[in-house]
DNA sequence: CCTCTGACCGACA
DNA sequence: ATGTCGGCCAGAG
């Protein structure tokens, strides 16, 4: 958390990334477009993906929470596997393709007027 | 400085 | 429903 202003690098978006990715509660996942917007960088959607790549070790970024805008997961790296583990710990229901159940995992920051 | 790639996204066939 | 194309931002050679 406050390992964040610690590093005061050029990270430059990578912050504000971080930041909003921190925002995210436990048993919600959010797409890397959607962060990336509320982090600023409406069209930064890679940029963001980029940046949860790569999150710093020690960080109170749940990475894991970050999916694709269709609620699957990043397929092609090692963390593939791991990420769904965590995700279901966490409470997340996810469909047998691999996919998160964006219509109830959906973390929405400003709509949560309740549902 | 230029070029390529990357945990992406949205649109079209 | 899936597969392909272009666009966006940032880092590394």
């Amino acid at each position: 958390a406050d390992a964040v202003k610690n590093n005061k690098s050029k990270q430059g978006d990578f912050e504000k990334i971080y930041e909003a990715a921190r925002q995210i509660p436990e048993g919600c996942v959010t797409s890397y477009g959607r962060l990336a917007r509320l982090a600023g960088l409406p069209n930064g959607a890679r940029t963001a993906g980029w940046a949860m790549m790569a999150v710093p070790d020690g960080w109170d970024v749940p990475a894991h929470r970050v999916v694709h805008a269709d609620g699957s997961l990043c397929v092609g790296h090692e963390w593939e596997g791991l990420q769904r583990q965590m995700l279901i710990a966490e409470g997340v229901a996810m469909t047998p393709s691999g996919k998160v159940n964006m219509a109830r995992h959906l973390w929405q920051p400003e709509a949560v007027h309740g549902l």
